[in-house]
DNA sequence: TGAATTGTTATCGT
DNA sequence: AACGATAACAATTC
């Protein structure tokens, strides 16, 4: 659930007392989620400083003081918890680190989906990962060379990580909505207008969705007020906020897609066929 | 109670 | 072979 937006928020918010500290113990109630292993993780960590706490993609990275990385990636239901902070003892604690301040983080999880991964090489641990959407080097050009290259449906393509790092279902279908395309819409199909005009509907409600510091749906992640400002997704029926028209729940590439069919029209108004065929042998 | 939820990976087909 | 579509999966909430 958590996306870019959220992911750079909790960033944010615990950089300042999570940078500088020194990890007297980490300790994990759930070893499935820990990669290479608890124990080579647990002993990678002990006595080690955290030197910055940085975002790539949806991962949360802290930087250790002997050049070796921590990703913390939330999937659907991850969160951090001060210890002290917390009013009772939180729900699904999965794994925690003790501090040499006596200060305490929780990694809670009720899903258990959440991953933790020690790496020697960042590089190398998100080699996987497209190009930063809010990144400099993320111009139109790098958007409008990923759709012609590719040939797929714009939702799935949006939400692949190896495509563009940080998209997830609810920014995919924003950013979809305020580009006017249909999440159906075969990428290769794209105008060179209507990509720039993507391209800049993503920077932009990633960059609104961080200054409301992320989107609060239900019990997984508080704080954020972007749910006020989304457009589409999760309204369900309730009025486009551009035109009116009803906005409509379906389904594409087994996800829950919301659309208003008025501004995101099928085929766009032109050309709805085509009949160039591969004559190629 | 079971349908819904998400990102990732394995698998299948072209 | 490379790519795209699809299914399965993790486990819990309401």
């Amino acid at each position: 659930m958590p996306e870019l937006p959220e992911v750079e928020t909790i960033v944010r918010n615990f950089r300042p007392r999570l940078v500088g500290q020194r990890i007297a113990s980490f300790n994990t109630s759930w070893p499935k989620s820990i990669t290479p292993s608890f124990p080579r993780v647990r002993s990678a960590l002990t006595d080690r400083s955290i030197t910055a706490l940085t975002r790539r993609g949806k991962f949360i990275v802290l930087h250790l003081n002997d050049a070796s990385w921590l990703l913390v990636h939330l999937r659907m239901s991850g969160r951090f918890e001060w210890a002290a902070d917390a009013p009772r003892r939180p729900n699904h604690i999965r794994s925690t680190w003790r501090f040499t301040t006596g200060e305490k983080l929780y990694f809670c999880d009720a899903r258990k989906f959440g991953r933790i991964t020690h790496t020697h090489d960042l590089a190398i641990a998100t080699a996987d990962l497209g190009p930063e959407p809010l990144a400099r080097n993320f111009t139109p050009t790098a958007l409008r060379t990923i759709l012609k290259q590719r040939r797929r449906q714009l939702k799935p393509l949006l939400l692949d990580q190896s495509v563009i790092a940080g998209l997830g279902n609810i920014y995919t279908d924003e950013a979809l909505h305020r580009a006017g395309l249909h999440p159906a819409t075969t990428s290769d199909r794209v105008s060179a207008t209507q990509s720039e005009r993507l391209h800049e509907s993503i920077r932009s409600v990633l960059r609104l969705a961080i200054r409301n510091h992320g989107t609060s749906i239900d019990w997984i992640y508080p704080g954020g007020w972007m749910q006020k400002r989304l457009r589409v997704y999760g309204r369900t029926n309730e009025p486009c906020r551009t035109c009116g028209t009803p906005i409509k729940s379906l389904r594409i590439a087994q996800r829950g897609t919301h659309i208003c069919p008025k501004c995101q029209p099928k085929n766009g108004h032109k050309r709805t066929r085509r009949r160039k065929r591969s004559t190629k042998g």
